[in-house]
DNA sequence: GTCTATACCTTGATAGAC
DNA sequence: GTCTATCAAGGTATAGAC
């Protein structure tokens, strides 16, 4: 019934999505175009549309795979911490693990939002939710703190907006120093709990 | 020797400069064509290129011309408030009196140094001078509060990151909820230095 | 010096061969 | 279902009239 071997269907659809997420990553969704998806992916240009019906779906389907990895990560870090200030520290450490990224290409969620803010209104909310994800994940965890709701936010809030800010920071400079720095103050902002 | 009236030479250089730099910011640099300028600066496409080579130029004329209005700012706030610790509360002021800016298009550097990290270095290191001075700048006042020149560093890089990361967390979720958040616990923290 | 017309290229998207 | 050839639109940049 499934072919045993060779990508068909809709494992070619998986990879054009995670092929076309790395692209947009390094080089930016409105700079990148069909003919450097193909290049990358090794699947020619036409045949995207048979997969996306045009460049948004595709983008899209980019954002929607990375919110279901996200997902699966929070999601990970629960099973593996019981303890809610580990499950927060080891989220600190996600700057920390690209941090080789950052200096090159920013955040992967901050730089599209910067781009999409300004001309695709529709894909901007999608990824808001996104960030809404981590910051309503990051509560969570403070909350079972024995924090009230209302503090629990504004300290998830605190650590996220840190945790942004360095990662352009690290982009502008170009240079990681500020992370070691941020993952540091937010360690020991997550002891003081 | 000089027209009387009317916009001649150097001020329609200067002209294109600011519009472009506004058009630049609402829509983004890349997703901006020289259509969109010349529609909204009533200066014809093709004039365009008497007084810029490329587009490429007339953006780094308009980071140049960001560069020195920055500078006059900071200068101006060094004037105007001769205790230190003001002179920060007025730099932090910045995001809150851009706010309903900040919530729609993001912020002026942090957009642009997202779009231009991907593609053009060359800009970035521009872009990335600016931010280098407003960090200096704020390190400079913190230091001047007898702090050593090291610490001073980090607490101003301190205020940097939570700056960036309250425009980006505000561009995301086009709400300004966090730049309030943001401006209370930086005056707190410049009250306690 | 200022503006118009246009050259040349790349883009997203489609039609249709295989 | 997969890929190639091509389209119309819009981009930067230039040539040359005024």
């Amino acid at each position: 019934m499934m072919d045993p071997m060779g990508k068909k269907g809709e494992d070619i659809r998986k990879h054009i999505v995670e092929t076309a997420n790395r692209t947009f990553y390094r080089h930016g969704f409105q700079a990148t175009s069909f003919a450097d998806l193909a290049q990358d992916s090794g699947i020619p240009k036409g045949n995207y549309y048979f997969h996306f019906k045009s460049k948004d779906a595709l983008l899209e389907a980019v954002i929607q795979n990375r919110i279901e990895r996200l997902r699966a990560q929070l999601n990970g870090w629960e099973d593996a911490f019981p303890d809610p200030k580990d499950r927060l520290k080891r989220a600190v450490r996600m700057i920390e693990n690209e941090q080789d990224d950052l200096a090159v290409y920013g955040c992967p969620i901050g730089t599209l939002v910067s781009e999409l803010i300004k001309n695709h209104p529709r894909h901007k909310t999608q990824l808001a939710g996104m960030l809404r994800l981590i910051e309503t994940w990051l509560a969570e965890q403070v909350a079972a703190l024995s924090y009230a709701p209302k503090e629990a936010q504004a300290h998830a809030r605190d650590m996220l907006r840190a945790m942004q800010g360095a990662a352009m920071l690290t982009a502008a400079y170009g240079e990681t120093a500020v992370i070691a720095e941020t993952v540091a103050d937010l360690d020991e902002m997550i002891g003081r709990l």
